[in-house]
DNA sequence: TTTCTCGTTTGATTCAGGTCAAAGTTCTTC
DNA sequence: GAAGAACTTTGACCTGAATCAAACGAGAAA
């Protein structure tokens, strides 16, 4: 899909360039990053990284939706993240991958051999310092996951992950979109996936899927297409209050014993 | 609570010394660290860092328990994480804190303000080093567990937490206890403290407990003394059975090839 | 066109865990 | 040591999501 390797260029028409790792380097540092780094495209559906798997796969995600899955012997699993372009894949410093990786769309990847990156990691640790910043995001998105985990109803889950997905994911409306605060995105995942992110079963992700469209919160153009007429809508209906205390008179939660500052 | 700073010998006898971030450290660069440092203890149940707080705080854990919380609007809350001896505590590189830390036990710090403790950390790229170790490992931790709260049931909640922290909570019976794969424990969290850890609620973490006792998996002391006969049984509760590299035999999955050997 | 397959939705039913309500244990405090 | 207060267990009942079971598209192959 790619010409073969070009030192000089190929990183300064990369798309994502500058909000990769990669950032963190200079010029001179960039072309040997790039003289290790082997672009490849995977399938949808496609494994990338077997979980155990004795060495990691570093590379950057270009284009594409990658997501990480972690399983039971019985068969239970659960899908731990997703990554989307710009995102790195791969544990530095850890021996054996704690998780499958696996194409949810088609990818395109950015791939830099083990031992090659861990040098340069070494040697730069402005890169080391960036891929800590980015761990720490992504310790930031797990917990705030976990609480969606314990404590969300299903329609908050579902509308969380929407929420979570138009973030990401590229508008397919470029017009005045985001001033009418209007989104239009194609969802990478089936509903076996999402409900595999949420802790859920595909019936229960597909009734709420349904109940929103019925609130008129979302549009369904086909089961993969999505409208969202309006953000705020949705961001209500996941409980994604952030900052702003409008206790949703919805239903009283008992506020168990609280750090209450009133009453 | 503690004699004045002895910057000399103060760390040398420190118990969490060499599991702690410390360790990055030469006996110069720890004598540094430790003329900024503070010695600090919290009674059980006072607050020690605020969600959203703007500044925040950097310390080692040397003995106790702290629980990191979040919580939503309406009071539902979720432990994402607790902190023991040798863990450290706090955000580097990050203006807001994104959950509270509150003393779960009685709790003994050691603190470092956090401009001298970031500019030792820009200092030495060692010490950096080792909190990306740290923060991993909270990541593995956080995604493990992430898996709990997706999957499993209530029973395999209860027994993997008290797995989780017999791992981590000092042994009471010290003789051949180890041997044996016995323990006995005192848990450091209340019911409701527990069931905030695992999404579930005070009265189904009380009966699991029960259920447990019942089946001889474990022995209560006391309400917060456990007594665990045998770690396999609990192990086997807990459906830990690590190892496995293999993916979801039931569910069929179309991703079977690996992309790690090349085309 | 028909037929097949795969992913999705919808309906009926079940059940694990939540909710509500006591009652039993510790631990304080006076 | 009596009186509370706080925490924990237990019981009865309810409900939200899981499970079981069709049925419904949409795309692919014939």
């Amino acid at each position: 899909m790619f010409p073969p390797n070009d030192h000089a260029s190929r990183c300064t028409t990369c798309a994502i360039r500058h909000r990769s790792i990669c950032d963190a380097l200079n010029a001179t540092e960039i072309v040997s990053l790039n003289r290790i780094a082997r672009s490849r495209t995977v399938p949808a559906g496609r494994m990338i990284l077997g979980e155990g798997q004795t060495r990691s796969v570093f590379a950057n995600i270009v284009s594409g939706v990658v997501k990480l899955t972690k399983t039971l012997d019985d068969g239970r699993q659960h899908i731990i993240g997703l990554l989307f372009p710009s995102d790195f894949l791969g544990r530095a410093f850890r021996a054996e991958n704690p998780y499958f990786a696996e194409a949810a769309t088609d990818v395109e990847l950015c791939v830099f051999p083990t031992a090659g990156f861990e040098r340069l990691l070494a040697e730069h640790s402005e890169l080391e310092h960036r891929l800590f910043q980015f761990t720490l995001t992504e310790l930031d998105a797990c917990q705030e996951w976990m609480l969606l985990l314990a404590r969300k109803k299903a329609e908050e889950r579902v509308a969380s992950f929407l929420l979570m997905i138009a973030k990401r994911v590229p508008n397919m409306e470029c017009s005045l979109a985001e001033k009418r605060e209007q989104v239009h995105f194609v969802l990478p995942l089936s509903r076996s996936e999402v409900s595999d992110c949420l802790g859920l079963t595909i019936e229960t992700v597909s009734r709420q899927i349904t109940q929103l469209k019925t609130k008129g919160i979302i549009e369904l153009v086909n089961y993969r297409e999505i409208l969202i007429p309006d953000l705020a809508r949705l961001r209500e209906a996941a409980y994604d209050l952030a900052g702003h205390a409008s206790p949703s008179p919805l239903k009283a939660h008992k506020a168990r014993r609280s750090v209450s500052s009133d009453d």
